[in-house]
DNA sequence: CTCTTTACTTGCGATTTGCAAGCATTACTA
DNA sequence: TAGTAATGCTTGCAAATCGCAAGTAAAGAG
């Protein structure tokens, strides 16, 4: 079980976004580790949306510049794919890929650990224990609701 | 396994870190989503660093008024406790909380995926294998190694 | 042809970051 | 006991980033 090491010898100051890697931390921490990356990721992987504006509306308010900066980075880093909507041309869809998919566990987890520590927390307790007793089947759930999404907007399953 | 809804209703832009409350996402989010807290946090609960010192000198190079204003913010968020070892007083001891060891399944959970997505990781593949064949096996044996070294420091195995 | 929708981009002031240097307290050493 | 070092910050300032407001561009609706 042991982790040696510190993975890597690169310093960090001043380090593009693609050079955080060696360390999987690191590596994590380049590519989602903001206040709005967190927002987005909750939206598109938890709440199914897929369109630009959709994500401006969402209560936290993000600005347009920024989400445009993030979506690029997703994009650049590979959790997103974009492309417009070919029904409605003014449109564009961002779809979750599986790498960005694949951080479902981790968000579900930090979920229940978020709602075990809010004492604000709106979230029901029947959430925590369920992801808590079965991270895998709500992984699948969550998994299937992407799915179900994207199948709607014409599209296959999962994005590349 | 339904998660409903928003979980909140209030706006995040210029809220202050202590009411990023409602939605769990947006609760971590408050807590610990920035680059240098996750180096910190990998460095406290993976690799057992406790001082000041130890959390400055870390391959990443983090600058000193940054380490203090985020160890002040684990403080404030109730990650960290702060104390002076009493056997050298003009050294700090930075102890993990019981909520920031819970933290040990996401961060377990993220590196697996960075390890997945890391074309350069350096973490070795027997990590992700341990890791996700038996996520809470993991955790207890991480637990155990921050038990051994805060009660190598004198101190009881958690902190308040 | 104009008005609306949608997705951004731009300008600019405010905040945050990050490097370098300085400071305060405790420990060590001659 | 006096000087030096270790340790943990704080301060000053320049550079980068954020965030609001306004503007732009392309497509669709009427």
């Amino acid at each position: 079980m042991q982790v040696n090491g510190q993975y890597g010898a690169r310093a960090m100051t001043n380090l593009k976004n693609d050079e955080w890697v060696g360390c999987p931390v690191r590596y994590a921490a380049g590519v989602f580790a903001d206040k709005w990356s967190f927002v987005i990721l909750r939206d598109v992987l938890i709440h199914g949306k897929r369109f630009y504006g959709e994500l401006l509306e969402s209560e936290e308010r993000i600005s347009s510049n920024i989400l445009a900066s993030r979506l690029a980075h997703f994009e650049a880093t590979g959790l997103m794919t974009k492309s417009t909507d070919q029904s409605k041309k003014t449109r564009v869809i961002y779809r979750p890929t599986r790498k960005a998919r694949d951080l479902l566990p981790a968000l579900l987890v930090v979920m229940v650990w978020a709602t075990k520590y809010d004492q604000d927390t709106e979230a029901p307790l029947s959430f925590a224990a369920a992801v808590q007793s079965d991270l895998a089947g709500a992984v699948a759930w969550y998994g299937a609701q992407i799915d179900k999404v994207d199948s709607g907007l014409g599209f296959p399953a999962l994005a590349a």
